[in-house]
This record gives C-alpha cells, sequence and structure tokens, in this order.
DNA sequence: TCTGGGGTCCTGCCACGT
DNA sequence: TCTGACGTGGCAGGACCC
C-alpha cells in the first residue's frame, strides 16, 4: 500500500444549492432545495440550511416541501454547474495529470503522479491552496480528504465536510475506520447495511472481526472480499483519468401513468431517437439496445436484444425498443419508460438492411398521413415532466407563443428595463422575477403577466467577475 | 401526491459450442 | 452416438453511486 497520504478527494459542498445560492444573493443563508419540481420529483441537492429541517437528496420533493415550507425550490440548470465545475476540474489538472472525475461535483487526484505533493505536510499544503483557489474562482466551498488510498480520501472529505480538510495519516487508518459505520464504506447501502445488521454487524471494526469468509459466505467473492479489505483500510485502486463509458441511457418518469399503448409507443420512440441523439453526440455506437420498464406499482423490468454488430441508426434503436416494448405487459400502467444501449464501440459497422429499413422509412414518412409505421397519435407535448428548460424556446425548437410560455422556478431571465434576474414563481397568468446578479445586493420582485414581451429567458451570468452591463438598477 | 436520471458492477440462470 | 464438464455470451434483476 501507498505510505503517503497523497490521494485527494475533492467534495464540492452541496454542490448544486451553493451555486444556486452564490448566483442569487436574496438565497445566501437561506434554506435552497434543487430537484425536480413535478408531482413525481425528488431532490436532487438540498443546502445545510435546509438539511436542518431534515431535507436530503433523494427525498421526495412533496415530503421536502412538508419539511421546510419555507424553503426556495428550484429546478437543476446542469449547464451552468457544468461550468462551474470545468473551472474546478481544470484547477484540479493543474496539480496532476491523473485527475478522476466521479461526478460535477466529485474528484479524485493523485497528488504524487504530479509531482504536487510527495508527504503529509506537502499534502496538506497543496489541498489548502486548492480550496482557496476553488473559492477565489468560482466563490464556492469544497472539501477535501487526503489519505493513501481513494477510499480513505472519500472517507476523510466527507468527514471533512462542510468547508473542510482531513488527512488520515498513515498507520492510522484502521483505528479511525473501527467506530465508523458499516455505510461509511463505499459499496454499503441500503441492501447490504441492512444484511449485516441482521448478522449484528453494524461498524466497520465489526465487519473486520467477522472475518473474510464470513462476509464472503454472506455477500459472495467479490463483494465479501471487497469489503473485507476496504475494513482493514486497504485499497489499491489507481486514480485513472479517462474512463470510457460503457453505455448511453435516457429514461422519463411521467407525471401521471401512461396507460394507452399507443401512446407508450409513442413515448418509446421518442426515447430512442433521443438516446440515439446523446449516442451520436458521445462519437459512439451500440450493440445492445435495453428498454427499461417501471410499472404503476414501482417494479421494473428490462428488456434487452444484442444486435449483430453496433449502430448509431436511429430507425434500427426505435425498432429493436418497439419490439422489446410488445413483450412487456403494460397493463396497469407504466410510470418510467428508458431506453438505453450498451456494448458501445467508437465506431459503426455499417448495417446495410438497416439503412434500407430507414430509408423506407423515410419515404413513408413522406408519403400521405395516415400511413406506414411512422403515424403518431396525439402526439402529446411535454407531457414527461422532468428537463423542461426555462419558458423560452430550446435552440432548435419552434418558438413558444408568448402566453404559452412556462417559467421554470429558478431560471434566469432577462427584463428590458429591469436587467437580469431570476425566476421566483409563476402561475395564473403572471410571474415574479427577482432582479439581482452574482455580484450584486440581494435585489427586489416584480411580478409580470407570463406573456409580457419585455421579459426573456436567458443564459446564466458567471458566479465571479466583473457585473453585468444593461438594465437598469433595481 | 412516495420514491429522478444517468450511470457502473455483480450475480444467477440459461443456451450453446466444444 | 450419447453424455457430462466447461467456458462464454446473452439476458434479467438488483445494489449502489452521485
Amino acid at each position: 500500500m501507498r505510505a503517503a497520504p497523497t490521494i485527494l478527494h475533492l467534495d464540492m459542498d452541496a454542490f448544486y444549492a451553493s451555486v444556486e445560492q452564490a448566483a442569487k444573493p436574496s438565497l445566501r443563508g437561506k434554506a435552497v432545495i434543487v430537484g425536480g419540481l413535478g408531482p413525481r420529483g425528488v431532490v436532487a441537492t438540498a443546502s445545510y440550511e435546509a438539511r436542518r429541517f431534515g431535507v436530503h437528496s433523494a427525498m421526495p420533493m412533496a415530503q421536502a416541501r412538508r419539511l421546510c415550507p419555507n424553503g426556495a425550490y428550484l429546478v437543476p440548470r446542469f449547464a451552468l454547474y457544468r461550468a462551474v465545475s470545468d473551472g474546478v476540474m481544470a484547477l484540479l489538472r493543474e496539480l496532476s495529470p491523473l485527475v478522476e472525475p466521479l461526478s460535477l461535483d466529485e474528484a479524485f487526484v493523485d497528488l504524487e503522479a504530479g509531482g504536487a505533493a510527495f508527504d503529509s505536510a506537502s499534502a496538506r499544503a497543496t489541498g489548502r491552496r486548492l480550496r482557496a483557489d476553488i473559492r477565489a474562482a468560482t466563490g464556492l466551498s469544497a472539501s477535501v480528504g487526503l489519505a493513501g488510498s481513494k477510499m480513505l480520501a472519500k472517507v476523510a472529505s466527507e468527514e471533512a465536510k462542510p468547508d473542510g480538510l482531513l488527512l488520515i495519516e498513515p498507520g492510522t487508518e484502521r483505528e479511525l475506520l473501527a467506530p465508523m459505520t458499516v455505510r461509511t464504506l463505499p459499496g454499503v447501502g441500503p441492501a447490504t447495511g441492512e444484511h449485516l445488521r441482521r448478522a449484528g454487524i453494524t461498524t466497520v471494526g465489526e465487519l473486520a472481526e467477522a472475518g473474510e469468509d464470513e462476509l464472503v459466505r454472506m455477500l459472495g467473492r467479490s463483494h465479501g472480499v471487497a469489503l473485507y479489505r476496504m475494513a482493514l483500510g486497504l485499497d489499491d485502486r489507481a486514480v485513472v483519468a479517462e474512463r470510457d463509458a460503457k453505455s448511453v441511457s435516457v429514461e422519463d418518469t411521467f407525471d401521471v401513468d401512461l396507460h394507452d399503448r399507443v401512446r407508450i409507443r409513442y413515448e418509446v420512440q421518442r426515447l430512442a431517437d433521443r438516446c440515439v441523439q446523446r449516442l451520436r453526440a458521445s462519437g459512439h455506437s451500440g450493440r445492445t439496445i435495453v428498454l427499461k420498464v417501471r410499472r404503476y406499482d414501482f417494479s421494473t423490468l428490462t428488456r434487452s436484444e444484442t444486435l449483430r454488430g453496433p449502430t448509431d441508426d436511429q430507425a434500427v434503436v426505435r425498432e429493436a425498443a418497439a419490439r422489446l416494448l410488445e413483450a412487456v405487459d403494460t397493463t396497469g400502467g407504466v410510470r418510467l419508460l428508458g431506453v438505453g444501449v450498451s456494448g458501445l464501440a467508437d465506431y459503426t459497422q455499417e448495417d446495410l438492411f438497416a439503412q434500407v429499413r430507414s430509408q423506407e422509412a423515410a419515404a413513408a414518412q413522406d408519403a400521405p398521413a395516415g400511413e406506414g409505421p411512422q403515424e403518431v397519435p396525439g402526439a402529446p407535448e411535454g407531457a414527461a415532466g422532468p428537463g423542461e428548460g426555462p419558458g423560452g424556446e430550446a435552440p432548435g425548437q419552434e418558438p413558444v407563443p408568448l402566453a404559452e410560455r412556462r417559467w421554470a422556478a429558478g431560471s434566469d431571465v432577462r427584463h428590458t428595463v429591469y436587467g437580469p434576474g431570476w425566476v421566483q414563481g409563476s402561475g395564473v397568468g403572471r410571474v415574479t422575477v427577482r432582479f439581482e446578479t452574482p455580484g450584486s445586493l440581494p435585489g427586489r420582485v416584480r411580478t409580470f403577466r407570463v406573456d409580457d414581451p419585455e421579459l426573456t429567458p436567458s443564459d446564466p451570468l458567471p458566479l465571479t467577475g466583473p457585473p453585468p452591463t444593461g438594465g437598469r438598477e433595481p
């Protein structure tokens, strides 16, 4: 095992909520909850102020609203979070070429590989400097864990949260881990945790005492061995900078269960198209098409089909997904549909039959309505709750008539007179906007008609930097 | 008004070829 | 010719993570 604690784990604190607080001065110090706002939404991130009310990630939004009725509820703005994340990852890459992003707000860095640290003192200094640099660049706080392995570095950053730094000195690992709950270890979720609890094992120390054979008997070879090693503080996984994607998928949960088979087929087609778009954008093709169905009772099933060669052909994926759907009983209703492609390759093995079918389908689409497989009844609009952008039009889509615009809570807007602001809420033909920017004082609130032509959706403003121009100071 | 979306990895089972 | 062992690939489900 590596002796020096030069693996760094970075964890941005309550990332989405913190970005929103940085972007919206009036929300600083307040309970902010980011997630899906539809009837079936869940919490993606809650600010620390909201966590004091018991709100946490993955909680149903309805429950969060009951616990914290006065919180600010916002839809996620991934483009903004990605931009902030890119800036943070760039700072990490200044430390080492070995940076392994885990998500938008988390990453491992091998400091030794970059010459950024070689012992405890230099690692600690690098960690401190990194936290300061992130704060200067983004205004956000981050927690840093330092240890001799990825697992321990992650445990350390978890312990350091929020806004802290913890270094685990080599030789102290087992002592530190022993009293911690088994859920501390990566790979122990609710099911394994409960399994272990029933066996009388609740702490990492008890896990280590149980011994490898017992854990393998309880949890299977792979999981048992891995868990036993982690309980001893052993983890020799390397920091890996580049990871190839293994699958691409899209899924939608519907606000109300779908019963109509025709509508279900139509939604599967839409999902197949979106999946292919994502697949192509990532420069991949794939061999295995997967259909996912979650039924009214939350039972989930998947059906998959493996093709002779990889494809990124929309018609081929559509057809495979439709075939798979035919084998699924949807009586009773479905709440979620998903389409995915796995077995990814960087190239496409030309599928001549698919091309022919594709051309036939295109020809059929040009034919008079009412014929052929493209017939789609009553094409429903935006019924799939998630992913709705701000009220305005997305690139490449038809402009939305003013009177039908929907203003998502938290989205950025600009008023020709009052300048930049964000949507605080909307309903009964009105939209309430707070006019403030990341660098301003908390701003004033004004209400407009939803079809006010002077109000338009806009891009997020940078969290730091010079104040924007245009618009009167509110 | 209960439970998102996008992933990864593992396990068990079955069919198939050798 | 039949049978069993074994490896492999496909498939489905489950657990977990952020």
